[in-house]
DNA sequence: GTCTATAATTTGATAGAC
DNA sequence: GTCTATCAAATTATAGAC
């Protein structure tokens, strides 16, 4: 495959991460993958259809990170679990961002196929999120006054708030306290 | 007092609010104000100093405004609605971000004297969600397998989170039903 | 596919007149 | 306090050689 081609998605995503869109150049993203700036034109002809593949990579290999890991283990307290850590990683192992939180704080000066990809993400995110929210809804004696859509766009605001806070008041175990205090509903 | 140096301090979170810190720059806020971009810096020697001073006036502001409501009226359930009202104005009417929610995310890149304002809005936002949780606590029959403190934590990173979301989203609505969500509990 | 060279623009910041 | 003029650096992007 196109070794290149990879790394400026994964080098691109990484950047995108800690600095944001608009915190990143190509002379930066070059720099790390060992070319030149122009070359990088040769792969992606401009800096937003750059963002949107890289977006649309991470969309896909989290999505597809859930399927698998919902293969092997369906029960919807395990499943949400396991959500909130793919987060928890980002942040600790990495300290990174989540890419489509950065993204939707930058949203209005994104280049609009940017920002259409970012907006898949939370799409989908909250399409698997509400299934399992329905399960554990059926499971137990859990309050119907919340519908499954609402505690599904919920948890993941609340991640994706807990990834800011962390960074904003730099201690990352404000992180795991709040997806603790979540995970106890 | 200082009619312009105000109009840059406001006109320069609003900017950094709907662009973030590294999406705006000296000639934008500028001509928003009617001036040249070298005058900024006799207010403001640096990027760096205005973004504090932004955000230290930010956060002055928003404090402020709890104050006054606490002084109207201290139901602790209350309080939490007001609370997230200011979010909630800032994203509906101003259709902008939390000032520290996207400075939460550019932290990586923000300059020392910035990424210092920015946690202590965090701080501050978090010892008075944490009095109102307590009073919360102490009123009811709650249950108390989690810590005021955290509560406090998990309330505002569901707000900063419900920002990210309704952007990234494009739909303001979702703010409203995350806020409904968590005001529920 | 990657390079050098460069265009065209934008950026934060400074000097100095008024 | 605000201006004009300007700087040095950085930015996205293109042209064309190899």
């Amino acid at each position: 495959m196109d070794n290149v081609r990879d790394q400026l998605l994964e080098e691109g995503q990484a950047l995108i991460q800690k600095h944001g869109y608009n915190g990143f150049s190509f002379r930066d993203l070059a720099a790390t993958v060992g070319i030149k700036s122009a070359s990088i034109h040769y792969h992606f002809p401009t800096k937003a259809d750059l963002g949107a593949a890289v977006t649309e990579r991470y969309t896909q290999q989290f999505m597809d990170s859930l399927a698998d890991m919902e293969g092997r283990d369906t029960d919807p307290g395990n499943n949400l679990k396991f959500f909130a850590s793919l987060f928890r990683d980002t942040l600790i192992q990495d300290h990174r961002m989540c890419l489509c939180g950065i993204l939707g704080a930058e949203a209005n000066t994104l280049p609009a196929i940017v920002r259409t990809e970012a907006r898949q993400f939370f799409e989908q995110c909250i399409v698997w999120l509400t299934r399992v929210f329905e399960r554990l809804h059926a499971g137990t004696g859990d309050d119907h006054s919340v519908s499954p859509k609402s505690r599904a766009a919920e948890f993941m605001a609340t991640l994706e708030g807990g990834l800011i806070l962390a960074k904003g008041l730099d201690d990352l175990d404000t992180f795991d306290q709040i997806v603790e205090t979540v995970l106890v509903r």
